[in-house]
DNA sequence: CCCTGATTCGC
DNA sequence: GCGAATCAGG
C-alpha cells in the first residue's frame, strides 16, 4: 500500500481526532502503526497541540547556529502558526436525548447485567455515571476496543452500547468490567 | 502483558 | 519517502 491522497487525508483526519496510530493503521489497512507514526512525523503533524501550553521554554542547545534564520522576513505580523489547531474534540452534540430517564426498567430481559444483585454499590454508581458519557454506539459501530456493554432495551429505540474505550483485553470499559466480572458471590445459595 | 508515540536507519 | 526495529514511557 502506498500513501495515496485519500489515505493521507484519512490519516490526517483521524490523527486530528486523536485516534491512536494503531487505530489509524487498522482503519487504513495494509500498514502498521509504525508506518502511520512514521508518516505522521514526516508530515510534520506530530504535535497534536497547536498553540497550547507553550509554557516550556527551551531555547538552549545549538551553541553555533551559523546562518541566521530569519523567522519573520515578512513585514506583516504573523499569528505565529495556527497550524492544524483543528477541533479540540468538542464532544459530539448529544442528540438532546428526549427520553433521558433511561433508567433500566425492572428486571427485564437485560443482558449480563446482574440487575440489582449485590454488586459494589460504588461500581453501580460508577456505571450510571459513565453511561451518561457513553458513546452510545450502535451494534455496527462497535470495534475491537469499544465497550460492548449494552444499555437499554434491545426492543426499544433507546438501546445502545457503551462504546467507551475498553479495558485492555476485556470487552468492556473499566466501569463495566467492574460490574461484569464479579466474583459470583451473592448467589452462593445454589439450592439445587 | 497490553498499549502509546518517538526515533533511528537501512532500504 | 518509507517503515521495521527499537526505544521510552503508561
Amino acid at each position: 500500500m502506498s500513501w495515496t491522497d485519500e489515505r493521507v487525508e484519512l490519516l490526517k483526519k483521524m490523527w486530528g481526532e486523536g485516534q491512536s496510530a494503531s487505530q489509524i493503521a487498522k482503519e487504513l489497512g495494509g500498514v502498521t502503526r509504525n508506518a502511520v507514526i512514521g508518516k505522521v512525523h514526516r508530515l510534520g503533524l506530530s504535535n497534536r497541540n497547536a498553540g497550547a501550553a507553550p509554557a516550556k521554554a527551551e531555547a538552549k542547545e545549538k551553541p553555533a547556529p551559523k546562518a541566521e534564520a530569519k523567522p519573520k522576513p515578512g513585514p506583516k505580523t504573523e499569528p505565529a502558526r495556527p497550524a492544524g489547531a483543528a477541533a479540540p474534540a468538542a464532544a459530539e452534540a448529544k442528540p438532546a436525548a428526549p427520553a433521558r430517564k433511561q433508567i433500566i426498567p425492572a428486571g427485564q430481559p437485560l443482558p449480563p447485567q446482574p440487575s440489582a444483585n449485590e454488586i459494589s454499590p460504588e461500581a453501580l454508581a460508577k456505571v450510571n455515571e459513565i453511561e451518561k458519557k457513553a458513546k452510545k454506539l450502535s451494534l455496527m459501530e462497535l470495534t475491537e476496543r469499544t465497550c460492548k456493554w449494552p444499555v437499554g432495551d434491545p426492543a426499544t429505540e433507546n438501546f445502545w452500547f457503551c462504546g467507551l474505550p475498553v479495558q485492555q483485553g476485556k470487552p468492556y470499559c473499566e466501569a463495566h468490567v467492574g460490574v461484569a466480572f464479579q466474583p459470583m458471590s451473592s448467589r452462593k445459595d445454589r439450592r439445587r
